[in-house]
DNA sequence: CTGAAAGCGCTAACAG
DNA sequence: CTGTTAGCGCTTTCAG
């Protein structure tokens, strides 16, 4: 560890230096104060000089505002929340705020020590893609005196606002999707669904789709494992054995359980779109670059996140905007159905 | 937002409720302090009574040291730098430590930006994939008073601590592995590789691979934009399109290209090993999920992010380890090549 | 085992 | 435009 117990330079070293008192020294190192600009220059000198740091400890807690808006997501292992982060990043980035990450792991436990955490140290907002807030977790948000964003679902009563699209109306659309392409058999495959309330929507979403037409779901999996390219592999072999109709169309719980089945129907001679359709949620790249491109719902997530900090930012300057800002999504029809 | 302006209770109305001092209700609400069993429940009974959320902000300022690790990665958009996420995240959780998470997009100058803003929360230690740190950056960083971990390679300088493989070696072995396997000439394609550095040193070690066999890089293309699997499609084509010598192995920069370049013989019938041999780097689960499993290096980027928190943990606890820590990689042999 | 006093490094509020 | 005073909420001394 280098230079061991050197401590950092604090703002009165500065204001020492330049021969002004600290609160100038402060001042001057902040924008939007009236300094004069002789002084501005000599305190920042003085303050490159010795490698000053601010100690935004010290600041935030004298100050009471921070510029740090706490994340929470239940998973990095897709990319669909580095989407997010990304759109998130660019928004706050510009405004001068940083983002705090936490990684629920789709526990609600975990969820709950994050937020914990993540409030003591006074963050100035929040965006959450919550998995299943514990009332716990719920009482801390209610009580909180700063923005809060859910996102990527707007099938919900937020606690302050909402960002996202309805899952549940995606789910439907598909499901329209492929009775209009004249299936008429169908199946579902998906991951461990408990876990993902998202998921569960769009199901819930493709069923009363299929309803809308006087058709049924002939076939269901859910096998109880993360979320994988390798399950939707597994899940579309299980899904066919395991039913003797016929199933013409299969909608997975996402891309990469759909990347997964069209590698099955290759692997196993099967045609896509016209022995077998299939389609996934997402509209991830990987799916687009299969040879056979993967048809799909396009979700905007960088959008999503860049949405949800400008409500965060918005609140921040004493606007507050609506508590459901929706962001679309649209069917992606590829060949695979 | 919820409760507008309404204080946070702090540590004075707990103690106040349990009828101790503010420094006793500070002590039963943090382990290994002596107080009283039954003074301890008191406290705690009341912290829960008002929701209580210990103030971060003033407990470091107060205290000096804090309990947040601070983790730099260039990139979440491949699954890469998450799996180190939750390598560093299970490390960490099981010590009561929390990451706080900045992405530079492999950019120095957002690089710098971020090690400035985590130096100005004071962390406990620092965890960086770097990109190529400014003069500005390095300087910080040696002058820090906290452990810090360089992930990912070990072919370099560490100011503290490296973590990862020597992708060098990686390169090479590589190289062996293909000159082994009877191919006689040879192509790579990378992407906008000026910014990653460590795929820059994998091809230098393939040519030197080669070189070790007497072989010598046949067709070497990189494009100048960022890493996907249609680059690598891309990048293929071009490659085959480019040489009129016959290429019999394609060494990729990662295998998110890879994967690419396999749908592209795919699509245009080449088959592989035979016809072309196709090789990627990191051994990630698409390309093992695939028809045709991909041949590639598995980096143990899970393992790479424990090892580096464990590696801070234990500086902070008073025992410095060495300066390089080695976590293996190995060659994944698939059927592309 | 508990408490009183002092201060971490900074900024808001008021004066000048 | 600049300085003085008084904290932010907690923890570290040092005493009991």
């Amino acid at each position: 560890m280098p230079v061991p117990n050197q401590k950092q330079p604090t703002l009165a070293q500065v204001a020492k230096l330049a021969g002004v008192s600290e609160i100038t020294a402060s001042r001057a190192l902040r924008a939007g104060s009236p300094v004069a600009p002789k002084t501005r220059e000599r305190v920042e000198q003085a303050a490159l000089s010795i490698n000053y740091v601010p100690n935004r400890l010290a600041g935030t807690l004298a100050g009471g505002s921070s510029r740090q808006i706490g994340v929470i997501v239940p998973s990095l292992s897709n990319i669909v929340f580095a989407d997010v982060l990304v759109g998130v990043d660019r928004c706050l980035d510009a405004a001068g705020y940083v983002a705090t990450l936490g990684v629920s792991q789709y526990s609600s436990k975990k969820e709950e020590k994050l937020i914990r955490d993540l409030f003591s140290w006074r963050p100035a907002g929040l965006i959450l893609a919550p998995t299943d807030l514990t009332p716990s977790s719920a009482a801390m948000l209610r009580r909180a005196r700063f923005p809060i964003v859910e996102i990527m679902d707007t099938d919900i009563e937020p606690i302050d606002m909402a960002v996202g699209c309805s899952h549940r109306t995606a789910g439907r659309a598909m499901a329209h999707y492929l009775a209009n392409r004249g299936y008429r058999s169908f199946g579902y495959v998906g991951h461990d669904i408990s876990k993902d309330k998202r998921a569960i929507s769009r199901l819930i979403g493709y069923k009363e789709g299929l309803a809308d037409f006087d058709f049924s779901l002939a076939a269901e999996i859910t096998l109880p494992e993360p979320s994988s390219v390798l399950l939707g592999k597994k899940g579309l072999g299980q899904l066919l054995a395991s039913t003797t109709d016929k199933v013409e169309a299969v909608f997975f719980a996402n891309d990469d359980l759909a990347v997964g089945g069209s590698f099955y129907c290759q692997e196993n001679g099967i045609i896509n779109p016209t022995e077998l359709g299939l389609a996934g949620f997402n509209g991830l790249q990987i799916g687009q670059a299969l040879p056979n491109p993967l048809t799909t719902i396009a979700s905007n997530r960088a959008k999503i996140g860049f949405e949800a900090a400008s409500n965060i930012l918005r609140c921040l300057t004493g606007y507050h905007p609506d508590a459901w800002t929706t962001v679309d999504f649209r069917i992606l029809p590829g060949t695979t159905a």
